[in-house]
DNA sequence: CCGCATCCCGATTGATACTG
DNA sequence: CAGTATCAATCGGGATGCGG
């Protein structure tokens, strides 16, 4: 078995608390899901066009991984078709606010930063 | 040529503010040296260091991501042998603050996290 | 409708050796 | 001291098709 199971998913200890948030939100998706769910609860696929170009895998995996964290919660109903909701835990949501001071950083300074690119390479292109 | 050189760092035009800033620290190291500096100037090896397990080449690396986007200077002391000195900008140091929070609530809330994955696992290994 | 298994490729990272 | 070059191994993540 080279290609272990999403079911298999490591959890390891990690001494460094920010490191277990940072590993969670830090990746591509995680973020703009618990955003998505700000608003309210959602299904699967409901979710997935929220986001727009996000695999179902890629969603699977991270919605699982947001459960497994406490961030949100999965609502299964035993009906035909099935139906799957979403919806953030208090954790989850009370996550959002320090990471909502981020965001409104990133905004502030997102030209500084840009201006920080282009600075650095114009001094690496001299002609 | 593969294997591009560092000094060819890619750098998109991200749209969304928030990415940029969670590509450059959401790795497993920017956050790192970040705080390493937050005390004051560091040298290239006393980072190394201070940040215990981390390879030249990567410690080499994130700098030069961290320079590029305006968190950090590097300077070089012209002298046998050569010095190198890493600082914080006031962007890196502005940075810190609203991560602070986040770096708090990781901390409030790494009991709730590790609780939420242990019951998440004893739900699916019933015996 | 929701999600998992498989295949596959490019990106990331470490080790090691070499340079200014 | 402060890196860079090269190689090799690993890993994340997309596409797709099957299954409950």
């Amino acid at each position: 078995m080279t290609t272990p199971s999403d079911d298999d998913a490591i959890v390891l200890e990690q001494p460094c608390p920010i490191r277990d948030v940072l590993d969670r939100i830090g990746d591509q998706w995680s973020l703009l899901i618990l955003e998505a769910l700000a608003p309210g609860t959602l299904r699967f696929n409901a979710l997935r066009r929220e986001i727009g170009d996000i695999s179902r895998q890629m969603l699977s995996r991270t919605l699982k991984q947001l459960e497994q964290d406490g961030f949100i919660t999965r609502t299964l109903y035993a009906e035909v078709p099935p139906r799957v909701e979403y919806a953030l835990t208090p954790l989850g949501r009370s996550f959002l606010e320090p990471m909502q001071q981020l965001v409104d950083w990133a905004e502030a300074h997102h030209r500084t930063i840009v201006a920080a690119r282009a600075r650095y390479r114009a001094e690496r292109e001299p002609a």
